[in-house]
DNA sequence: CTATCACTTCAAGTATACTTGAAGTCAAGG
DNA sequence: CCTTGACTTCAAGTATACTTGAAGTGATAG
């Protein structure tokens, strides 16, 4: 069975071994192994469970939450709703923080339209686009004829 | 022109009052007037432009790069280089948080397609399905023929 | 033998983004 | 006139998630 340094798994995952350790404290991180001069001995199963907790972390759970989570997990099968009714919740939620992603690249996409449209007028001294005050531009006040990134 | 209590802002973003001072002492949200009894008057200029600020937020940036960014804006048209490129980078940064998510959304998916499977045989009284220790699943270890999501 | 390196623990410190509390002002209602 | 409600400022406090520093241990290199 592979094992892993405490260094090798900090830069397998780009995380300092301080947080490691940390996410070990807070129980997150756990049954991590020590070999006979006390340093920590990742396996396989370590890795994978950092990868559900970036996972997670990156769709928005706080340490308590993850907490949580584990928890459930480590008390399998008796909170199977408890993970259920949690992984539904997340699902939920990764949908939704996509879809406004979706909007705000939009929001970003028009923004980036504008200025360059702005620094081409410069460069060429013709005249600017006349969008108005677009640069606080919205989703809400664009129809599609007026929106220069359509 | 239209015109807003910090209250009614407050309602329209879901920020409580506080939130909009302290943006307001950051430099983020600027030139905000007061009337006569010294209260905030908010128009639709700050309304888009906290449409911006929640937008930049949702997809990462800090105060400090809200500041920088909010900065060149105000010192247009120098520093449109500037603005386009940070720009630029959001629109990267957006793009690949998108895909981040995307996979999360399979990694999600898969834990609860494992976990409902499992709440089904024990439900059942049936064979759990022999799966492996999928719980901490993750695309790597996947391949179409194992991928009970699939 | 000793220095260096990679780790260890434990307590305390830091960064970010707010949030709260105290004390005061102003306009309207009773 | 007095209270109530909505705001104001300013300083200090809080929550979260690490991060850092000090002091120590054990294995390896010179």
């Amino acid at each position: 069975m592979e094992t892993y340094t405490i260094r090798q798994v900090s830069e397998l995952f780009g995380l300092p071994a301080s947080t490691l350790r940390y996410y070990e404290e807070m129980g997150i991180l756990t049954n991590v192994e020590k070999n006979a001069s006390g340093h920590r001995v990742y396996s396989s199963g370590h890795i994978n469970r950092l990868r559900t907790i970036s996972c997670f972390k990156r769709t928005g759970m706080s340490i308590a939450q993850l907490q949580k989570f584990f928890g459930f997990e480590a008390d399998e099968p008796n909170r199977i709703g408890d993970i259920l009714a949690l992984l539904e919740e997340q699902e939920r939620h990764v949908a939704d923080q996509i879809a406004e992603l979706q909007q705000d690249q939009t929001h970003v996409r028009r923004k980036l339209c504008y200025y360059r449209a702005i620094q081409t007028a410069l460069q060429q001294g013709t005249a600017l686009p006349h969008w108005g005050d677009y640069r606080d531009c919205s989703a809400q006040d664009l129809t599609p004829e007026n929106d220069p990134s359509k």
